[in-house]
DNA sequence: CATGCCGATGACAGTCACTGTCGTCATGAG
DNA sequence: CTCATGACGACAGTGACTGTCATCGGCATG
């Protein structure tokens, strides 16, 4: 008989997000949610560094990156991106619901939205990263992360919105550009 | 005789700059600002709208898009970044001393660190309506926008560091990527 | 079985960013 | 002169986040 239930991080992830969508962000607090998992707030700050991390869980980020990291060597920085913007998108394509779920809470307060925008900046510094330790130089790991971002964010908007399950379509159109 | 000093929001930015470089961004309270400056902390938040704002001026973001917005008519959408590029490049190659002090603050601090990302992502997306104003397809202004965000980092990053005074070329060879 | 360490949590107090509201008073329009 | 207005001070309040110590099942060790 164990002292605690058990996952406490999972059960104060779903606890938020529910009250995110219910009561909106801004109405809700850290005490509430804790109090929903049946925990303590100081239990949450043990879980999440803050009230937004909650909603941002990075499992993206790290397919994307040990993609490029993976990517056999006689491939150019921009397939390497590809191949890791394809892997993203099978992970997405599995989730599909729990992901809207999840973007429509981010898309109903700003302040979510700017964490969004710091975790997209992020993303794109690991992926530079990744490129560099691949032998890309600097300023080209750089900016080929960037565009692998800005297309990502692009199709990620259409996929988003789009009822059916495509991914690698939209990628290819706005990659053509 | 005035009931009041002059200029309170430029006392505010001066204070807080001075403060956040003495004693670092974490260490420095806006009760500490307003009192440097002889006034309240309330009134800070009359000037800006949180504690960092006060280090985002958002001078750059005018002439950006400003001058997108005035390109000609034939000019192609890269072609109109490319002129807000340079327009900015003026603006920041005079208040360079200004500019150069304001980034070690934030370099020194990750909370700016994300502000800055935050105020990025708002600059590419002004930029993108502004070149739908203009009459760009929307998922292309995107794209365009963000191309000309992550150009305009990547001259700005060598900027700071270097020496002499040089910005259209950095931006040139960047673009030619 | 006894002992003692460890890890996850609770309890609690404290700091500070940020907000709402009301009072004050020089200034300028009429 | 009168009155509205703008810019500020005073004050109380909420809630995010942190530091610190106490608690107590589980586990290894002897």
């Amino acid at each position: 008989m164990s002292r605690w239930q058990p996952n406490a991080r999972g059960r104060l992830r779903q606890a938020a997000l529910e009250m995110y969508g219910e009561h909106g962000y801004d109405q809700t607090t850290v005490a509430q949610i804790a109090e929903r998992a049946g925990l303590t707030e100081r239990t949450f700050y043990r879980h999440f560094a803050d009230k937004r991390e909650v909603v941002f869980s990075g499992e993206v980020r790290d397919v994307l990156v040990s993609t490029l990291a993976g990517a056999p060597p006689s491939a150019t920085p921009m397939q390497a991106v590809t191949a890791a913007l394809d892997a993203a998108g099978e992970v997405l394509d599995q989730r599909r619901d729990m992901t809207r779920r999840r973007q429509a809470v981010i898309a109903a307060n700003p302040s979510l939205q700017q964490g969004e925008q710091v975790k997209y900046a992020a993303l794109a510094a690991d992926m530079a990263e990744a490129l560099r330790e691949r032998g890309v130089e600097g300023v080209a790991a750089g900016l080929a992360a960037d565009a692998g971002v800005a297309v990502f964010r692009a199709a990620f908007e259409r996929w988003i919105r789009a009822d059916e399950h495509r991914y690698f379509g939209g990628l290819v159109r706005e990659t053509l550009d």
